[in-house]
DNA sequence: ACGCTTATTGACACACATTCTCAATAAGTG
DNA sequence: CACTTATTGAGAATGTGTGTCAATAAGCGT
């Protein structure tokens, strides 16, 4: 019986389990966390949100790492040496990056570059392209009245 | 007198100099050595590079750190941990990055998003965009003729 | 050119983020 | 409900990255 807390849409569910890999307690509670945090978070910063739910270290890293695989995290160096990790949404999609305080906020491929723009790369470089990233920084309303 | 394979564009010595630090003979290797790679590189690895020419590892992150930090170089995170770097021009630019070999090549920005994207990402998020980041991933023509 | 000031360096000790190990547990299956 | 095996938690182990400090050399004024 899943925690209430930890009820999750379908979309990480049915990658996961179409995958192969078995839907756990622990392995909700993290994914849970990082999509309601809305930003970066290091592992650390995940394990503490979960105390409560006696999820080891260990267990956050390892979940980190199989969702960065199967495209549902974002892996970011930090300064420090400390790895952050974000929620993706599986659909195809660019970030908006506060420069503030960290938001960030998913937007569609309404603002991708177009066919176009990646033919002329491809004629440009000699290179196919299969994909693309894209993110946007910026500060978001609250931080600008703040300032 | 610096090595004649650290002789340096002066794209780096100025942007180092004007911002009051030292042009030293290890951060010449180490610039050198980064962009002579053409790819992500991790400390050890161009530490590797530069082996005869005495540098400890220690100078080597700490001047990929400072690069990191005035926009020479452009920091990933790595998995098992380890941090790459790659070294960018100080010009506004995107990359081309092959899934096969590593190579990036820079853009210029005539691939940009341009105006009216960033305003009307502004328009949909309430976000104030100050910069934005572009990668191009594919293969590249070597790779494409030896798969 | 020559000293002076001080940022920078190399070596090594150290901190700590991340992974490994392994017996115990629980997810999925029939 | 039993069975298989992926997954887990705890702690040990690894190794990346940083701090310390005396020695060095870059840049500058003369």
């Amino acid at each position: 019986m899943p925690h209430a807390d930890t009820i999750l849409p379908p979309e990480e569910t049915e990658r996961l389990q179409a995958l192969g890999y078995r839907l756990t307690e622990p392995r909700r509670a993290i994914i849970a966390a990082l999509r309601g945090a809305g930003r970066f978070c290091t592992a650390a910063q995940l394990h503490e949100r979960i105390v409560d739910r006696d999820v080891g270290l260990a267990s956050v890293y390892r979940t980190l790492e199989l969702l960065a695989e199967i495209g549902l995290a974002e892996r970011r160096a930090e300064v420090g040496g400390e790895a952050s990790f974000l929620y993706c949404s599986p659909r195809h999609h660019h970030h908006v990056i506060c420069t503030g305080c960290g938001t960030v906020r998913e937007i569609d491929a309404a603002f991708c570059p177009g066919e176009e723009t990646t033919r002329a790369v491809e004629a440009a470089t000699d290179f196919q392209i299969a994909r693309h990233t894209l993110d946007f920084h910026g500060l978001c309303a609250d931080c600008r009245t703040e300032g």
